[in-house]
This record gives structure tokens, C-alpha cells and sequence, in this order.
RNA sequence: UGCGGCAUCGCCAAGCGGUAAGGCAACGGACUCUGACUCCGUCAUUACCUAGGUUCAAAUCCUAGUGCCGCAGCCA
């Protein structure tokens, strides 16, 4: 995705926003940041956020940041730092403004909350956090003020270094904002915004033993970097006072502001890190990317490309409004995507013999099939020509439904790019399945030929029996039955609406012969079924992106 | 029960007082050696959550309701 392409990407509220800003101040340089934690894998929903900020940033000609929100040294790990960073670069969302930790910015937290102390602005309470919960009233009725709320600056810098320098036990205090106790909005009355926790971080080492909180730390990262719009999802919107509230009284210059936008879902799939990790550990999918997740590496993996998941993201489009995406949108974004650039191959799933019974036994012949037929660029293959054919079977009915203009008894189909035959005989075995079907081609019909023009109604793929090779389909189908995972009654689980049959293995497919050398991760339309990609974890595998779409009256 | 947010077609979503964009889905039809693609057409008209009101004119302003989401972590 270029610079200019970003630029046409529609408008939307926070997009106003900025123009307002811009109307104001015209010699405001946009800059945006991506925060993740890195607690887990990056998700689509993930995506947006990495979208809205950075696209907002090219449009406006500003700077892009990924800071790693790492102030929890409980839940994160270098493994999700490296993911992230190469899930953003798979993207292609560069951040040109820098890669930044969070953590690097403690010992600057640590000073402006010094300073907040000597302001009186922030004291050390010695609460257990349930007397704390029971101290702070509930939504409807306001809190009480901490007894420790008055100390001294003295003793509250006394305190504060204390904690800093290890003497308190986990747990035991912490460094409160103070504000109202009384406020209607919650987080507002007077949030910690430092914790004691003896627990090493993961790139601080045994550095700090006490943390700053998200709603204390982020601002000042903001601020510090010169963020000058700070988007986020629209859970965060009470927070938004708190955000400006550490803005104010640490007293920076620079004033970030924070925006907010809904967070994206989509049907019939789960954004939820805690969720998506229990399907990794519980063995319920292969992994993290596995081709049904909705991570970032699960949709790499699946075929997916960063461009269809932007224009999917584009099209879905920045809203406060609670919403579920249709995944078709997706679908339809790679499938606009991929009949443009993937060439076609043919594929049969499930082979059944057809013989040509007026074509000699030995003869091979080849056939020249357009790579893509909506791009004369994409040149031509060769496709060998014999006898003993395989079709698929969903391509041939002995008792035809109505409408059914593929193969039938007596019936003539035209073989994609070959010739047309036509139906004579069917061999059975003695339980009665199909084990031939014997046909007469019209010899004169090929590509080419006199006979060329003619007309059937129906247009079948195959593939010769002797050329013919072995590969494994992954056929995958959505993680979970119900459309809407927040409608999930009460009383049931996810687990509930999991989709018990969302993969089929086809283990002996058959594909032509050119796409034994298929490279890992090369996209291809298998024609007249769907868009598959050659997996990069298993041999000889293709993976189904996602099928063509079927107008077929039966069908569905 | 407090505070904040959101309510426009099956799903998203424009609209910012001047007479309901667009996309997906769906449904017709044309084309077709992929029942794909492409193309053409249909798809909110006592209509914009409801009820009142202001106005020559309201999805847009006012009033009163209703519904849904978020918030009571020393998580982010």
C-alpha cells in the first residue's frame, strides 16, 4: 500500500476532528502512535487501530510511532514484542516515527510523580486493595476519602522513594492521584497510578519494583513523543479525563489528545486475546496461526494479503457505533484482490475416473490454458491431455437435479480448455458406485480447432490420470456457528458455538502437474472452486483462502 | 440507581436545517470454454429508535422517553 493510495482512503470523524485541528493550528505535524501490549499475538481487530493511526498520520503528511505499552511485566514477553513488530512490518504500517518502549520512559514517570507529590497533587495510600475497592463507593454512590489522602509531601516523598527502593512488600501501597473521590466518573477518583511489584521486567530487568499504571504512564509516553492525536478504542472514553488531567498537572506543553473510535468485530469470530489464547493451549486450534484464527499470522497464513485486510478495514469504516462486521466483507476483499492477481490451476477434490473411449490408449496431448483469462499478461500453461481423466465428483450426477448442466447420462459438458464429450456408459462395481465413467469426446472441438466454436452449456475441470499429482487441500470453514459471539446467552460459552467441522482435510486431492513446484506461500485460484495458498508449515499442501462465490440454484 | 457513549436498509456506513451517498449481502437480467469475473437493473418515500415541539423546510435543532454498550483492576 503507497503513500498516495492512503490518501484516498475515505473520510471519517476523526479525520474532521483533525481538520478542525488543522483549521486552528496550520503548522500542526500530525503524529500517531500504535501502543499494543505485548501480551499476546496481533489480531485484525488490532489492525484497525494500527490503520486508523497510521493512515490518519500518511494523510496528513505526519509520523508514525509503535510503542510497545510494556508496563505490566506480569503478562508480557519478547515473544510478542518480535511477533508485533513483524506482524506491523507484514503490514506494511512503517513506523517511521520509531520503535519505543513504554518502560523507557520509567524513570521520567518516576520524576513526574515526584513532582506531582511535591504539588500535592499525589499521595501514598496505604489501602489494601479491598479496602481501596471498598473506599472508592460504587457507581451510584460516591467514595470516601482514603485515610492516608493528607499526609505530608514530606512523608509522601519519603514513601514514594521508599517503595521505589524496594521496602514495602507487593501490594502493600500505592502512589494515588488526587483528585475526587466523589466524582461520577470512576476513574477519577483517585486512581493509583504507581503499584509495588517485585517482578522482574522484561526489558528492565530488576531495575524497578514498582510500576506505573496505563492511565498514569500513557499520557506521559503521549507527551513525551509528541504525539499530537492519541486514537484509541472507544473503551478508554472515561479515561479521557484522567488522560488530560495528567496532562494538565504534570504540566507538559505539548498536549496530546486522545480520540476514540468502536473497536471492530466480526461475525462468527472472537477479538478476545484471553479467548484466542485459550484456543492455542487447549489444542483447539493449531496455534497461533492457525489459518481460522483472526490473528494477523492466522490470516497471513490463510492468504490473506495486508492489502485486502486494509481495504476490508476501509470498507468497514471508523465509527463510535457498536458493531459486527460481516466476515463476507473480508471474503469479498480477497477474492477482488486475488481475481485480479492469482493464476489459475486446476484441482480435483474428490477424483472420479472418466475414459475417453475414442481417444487412443497411448497418445498425449497438450493443451495451452490461460494463466489468468482476465489478464492476456499472465501468459499460458500446458496441460497434458490423455485418456483416462480425472473429474470431480460434485461435477457429475447419474440422477441430475434440475438445472444441472454439468455432467449427466447422455449429456455433453465441455472439459475447460479441451474438448467436448459427451456421456455414454457408467461402470459400477458390485456395491453400485461409480467407478468410470466412460465418455466419447468430439475430437474436432478442442482449443483450436474447427469445432472450437461450438457451444455446450456446461464447462468442467480435469485433470489426466497418469500426470495427476498427489496434494493435500485444507479446506477451513468459520471458528464459530453463531454470527454474533456477544449474543451468546447467558449460561453458555464460547465453547458452546464452536464450529466442530471448521476444517476438512482432503488428503488425496489431485492438482496438475506444474504445482509440485509450488513455492510456500504462492496464492492461486484452483479453478472453479476457490483461491487456496501453498502452506509454508506442511508438504504439498494448499490451504483454501476462500471459495468462489456460487450461484448455483441448489446450492447453499 | 450515577457518569460517559451510541441509535440511519439484513450487515457496515455517509449525512452537520434544504428535501436519505456508497460498500457488502440479496434479488432480477446480459455476457461467459471458471454456474467465477464483468456489465446492466432492483433494493430506506405515512423513511432515519419512539413521542411531542420549533421551522416555509428536521435524520440533522429543542423537549421527554426507550434500547444497547462501557465504567466500581494495585490490567491495558
Amino acid at each position: 500500500m503507497t503513500d498516495s493510495e492512503n490518501n484516498t482512503i475515505a473520510s471519517n470523524f476523526i479525520h474532521d476532528i483533525i481538520d478542525r485541528d488543522l483549521a486552528e493550528n496550520p503548522e500542526l505535524k500530525i503524529h500517531t502512535r500504535f501502543p499494543p501490549e505485548p501480551n499476546g499475538y496481533l489480531h485484525i481487530g488490532s489492525a484497525k487501530a494500527i490503520r486508523i493511526n497510521h493512515s490518519t498520520a500518511k494523510k496528513y503528511g505526519g509520523t508514525f510511532n509503535l510503542r510497545y505499552d510494556d508496563t505490566n511485566p506480569e503478562k508480557e514477553d519478547e515473544e510478542y514484542v518480535k511477533s508485533i513488530y513483524e506482524d506491523l512490518l507484514w503490514l506494511g504500517a512503517v513506523p517511521d516515527g520509531g520503535v519505543f518502549y513504554g518502560s523507557d520512559y520509567f524513570e521520567q514517570c518516576y520524576e513526574f510523580a515526584v513532582k506531582l507529590i511535591k504539588d500535592g497533587k499525589a499521595y501514598v495510600c496505604d489501602l489494601s486493595a479491598e479496602d481501596m475497592r471498598l473506599y472508592r463507593g460504587t457507581l451510584t454512590e460516591p467514595g470516601r476519602n482514603s485515610p492516608y489522602r493528607e499526609r505530608t509531601v514530606e512523608e509522601n516523598l519519603a514513601l514514594f522513594q521508599a517503595m521505589k527502593e524496594g521496602v514495602y512488600p507487593d501490594g502493600s501501597k500505592t502512589l494515588r492521584a488526587k483528585i475526587d473521590m466523589a466524582s461520577p466518573n470512576m476513574n477519577l477518583r483517585d486512581p493509583a497510578i504507581y503499584r509495588i511489584l517485585h517482578t522482574p521486567h522484561h526489558r528492565q530487568g530488576n531495575k524497578w519494583c514498582i510500576y506505573p499504571l496505563y492511565d498514569y504512564a500513557h499520557p506521559i509516553q503521549d507527551a513525551l513523543e509528541g504525539i499530537t492525536h492519541s486514537l484509541c478504542s472507544i473503551e478508554f472514553e472515561n479515561h479521557r479525563p484522567l488522560y488530560d488531567w495528567v496532562i494538565d498537572n504534570i504540566g507538559f506543553a505539548h498536549k496530546p489528545h486522545q480520540w476514540e473510535f468502536a473497536r471492530l468485530n466480526v461475525t462468527h469470530t472472537v477479538m478476545s486475546k484471553r479467548y484466542l489464547r485459550e484456543l492455542v493451549e487447549t489444542g483447539l486450534v493449531d496455534g497461533w496461526d492457525d489459518p481460522r484464527m483472526p490473528t494477523l499470522c492466522g490470516l497471513r497464513r490463510r492468504g490473506y494479503t495486508p492489502a485486502a485486510i486494509f481495504d476490508f478495514l476501509d470498507r468497514a469504516g471508523v465509527s463510535k457505533s457498536l458493531s459486527v462486521v460481516d466476515y463476507e466483507l473480508l471474503e469479498h476483499c480477497i477474492r477482488e484482490e486475488l481475481n485480479l492477481t492469482a493464476e489459475r490451476r486446476v484441482a480435483v477434490v474428490d477424483p472420479i475416473k472418466v475414459v475417453i473411449t475414442n481417444y487412443p490408449e497411448h497418445q498425449v496431448e497438450y493443451f495451452e490454458l490461460p494463466n489468468n483469462p482476465n489478464d492476456e499478461t499472465a501468459g499460458k500453461r500446458q496441460l497434458p491431455f490423455t485418456r483416462e481423466l480425472f473429474i470431480d465428483r460434485e461435477d457429475f450426477a447419474e440422477v441430475p437435479p434440475p438445472k444441472y448442466f454439468r455432467l449427466k447420462p447422455g449429456g455433453e459438458v465441455r472439459l475447460m480448455g479441451a474438448y467436448i464429450i459427451k456421456c455414454e456408459e457408467l461402470v459400477k462395481d458390485e456395491q453400485g458406485q461409480i467407478r468410470e465413467i466412460r465418455c466419447r469426446a468430439d475430437l474436432e472441438t478442442g482449443c483450436g480447432m474447427p469445432g472450437d466454436g461450438r457451444k455446450v452449456k456446461g464447462t468442467i475441470h480435469w485433470l489426466s490420470a497418469a500426470h495427476a499429482k498427489d496434494a493435500t487441500l485444507m479446506l477451513y470453514d468459520k471458528l464459530f456457528t453463531i454470527e454474533d459471539v456477544s449474543a451468546i446467552p447467558e449460561g453458555k460459552g464460547y465453547g458452546d458455538y464452536l464450529n466442530t467441522a471448521s476444517v476438512t482435510k482432503v488428503s488425496h486431492a489431485k492438482v496438475e502437474p506444474v504445482l509440485a513446484g509450488a513455492a510456500p506461500g504462492q496464492r492461486y485460484q484452483f479453478v472453479r472452486l476457490g483461491y487456496f495458498i501453498k502452506d509454508h508449515k506442511y508438504d504439498n499442501t494448499f490451504i483454501r483462502i476462500v471459495g468462489l462465490k456460487d450461484s448455483y440454484p441448489n446450492k447453499k
